[in-house]
DNA sequence: GTCTATATAGGGATAGAC
DNA sequence: GTCTATCCCTATATAGAC
């Protein structure tokens, strides 16, 4: 390619994303070769030219998943809007809830934790993700939005398991509406009035 | 067996929990028959003579694990204290963060989601807490120890989610302070002085 | 780079002896 | 009720042709 920038192939393009989708919805034991094959419509050769094995081409998957969750989490955080308009807004994004959260999916497969490579992605997603919310914290707190007594760190975490926790709970009843209701539950707790609970953005995580 | 209860066999109660334990740590997916076998330590012909095959075997396993969930839950819930020092005590339960939930864990397996009978343990389970935990809520705002403009069934949705989470952000970093922090951003939140912060109980949900 | 063929192991279940 | 033997299918990977 010009400049000197590697260029994947589209077949290797097409195999990490078929990964990705199978990986989000049926997680590392139950992602078959064959399934990816099928998914990415591409033949058996192929895939063993381009990766060493199926741990190979997942991480090539998560990373992928990682990359685009950061970004998303960057575009919202470094958006417009007060510290607290930036919390809001990120808990407040549109998401596909029954389907669940690509990275934090990973999180709860033991193949992928039990493996320091592997859980390399998910653990910088939400490194990345708690920083940004406990920047937002303490910006909020300085503007006088956030009680100045809630510890920045600890509220971060507490939100980004409301979300991770949000799509168990709405898994649990095939609806999105106990993931609402923690979210909502979370605002509540923040002391956000009805008014200011303005939706925004686009995709999943 | 005397009074006509009727009482399962030994062996099955060792499927039924070898199962269990393996769902807990590897999901449907990742629970092979050979490998509850050897966990039970019960030869091949006994399974399929005392279930009709693995979603059976599954789905008493779930049913177990939903009943001690249940039963620790209740326990704290009709245990002594405020309505806040009960909240305050299930989320200072002791559990085996790492390893997660038991029942949490069912939500995230798409076979047991996706089928109405298998769900069906996970679904009451998540209902009792909530239930639980907005009768906690409600009553914590009566005695005037919870802001009076909280809702009860969103701030339990969310406190349970908080648990469920905290499990995922700390098996992304193979710690248990992840969980910690998350747990104590939920009683910065909820406005829980740390003198109040008591730990009690014992096992693992 | 992609294809087909092949190999080994294990998953999930059944049959029938004891 | 439990055991061994057996069955068919799929997971994961390799070999070698093209």
């Amino acid at each position: 390619m010009v400049g000197g920038v590697e260029r994947s192939s589209d077949t290797k393009d097409r195999l990490i994303e078929g990964t990705r989708q199978l990986l989000w919805d049926r997680g590392y034991v139950g992602t078959s070769p064959t399934a990816i094959l099928r998914r990415s419509g591409v033949g058996q050769g192929s895939m063993y030219h381009h990766f060493r094995g199926k741990s190979d081409l997942v991480l090539a998957a998560e990373r992928r998943s990682a990359e685009l969750m950061q970004a998303q989490v960057r575009e919202v955080f470094s958006g417009e809007g007060t510290g607290l308009q930036r919390i809001v807004a990120y808990l407040l994004l549109q998401r596909d809830v029954l389907r669940g959260c690509s990275v934090g999916r990973l999180a709860g497969d033991p193949e992928i934790v039990a493996d320091d490579e592997l859980r390399a992605p998910v653990r910088e997603t939400f490194a990345v993700l708690n920083r940004c919310l406990s920047e937002a914290v303490a910006e909020a707190q300085a503007a006088g939005e956030l009680d100045a007594r809630l510890r920045p760190e600890e509220t971060a975490a507490a939100l980004a398991a409301v979300i991770q926790g949000g799509y168990a709970l709405a898994r649990a009843e095939q609806s999105t509406e106990p993931f609402d209701r923690a979210i909502h539950g979370a605002l509540d707790l923040l002391g956000v009035p009805a008014d200011d609970r303005v939706p925004v953005g686009a995709r999943s995580s």
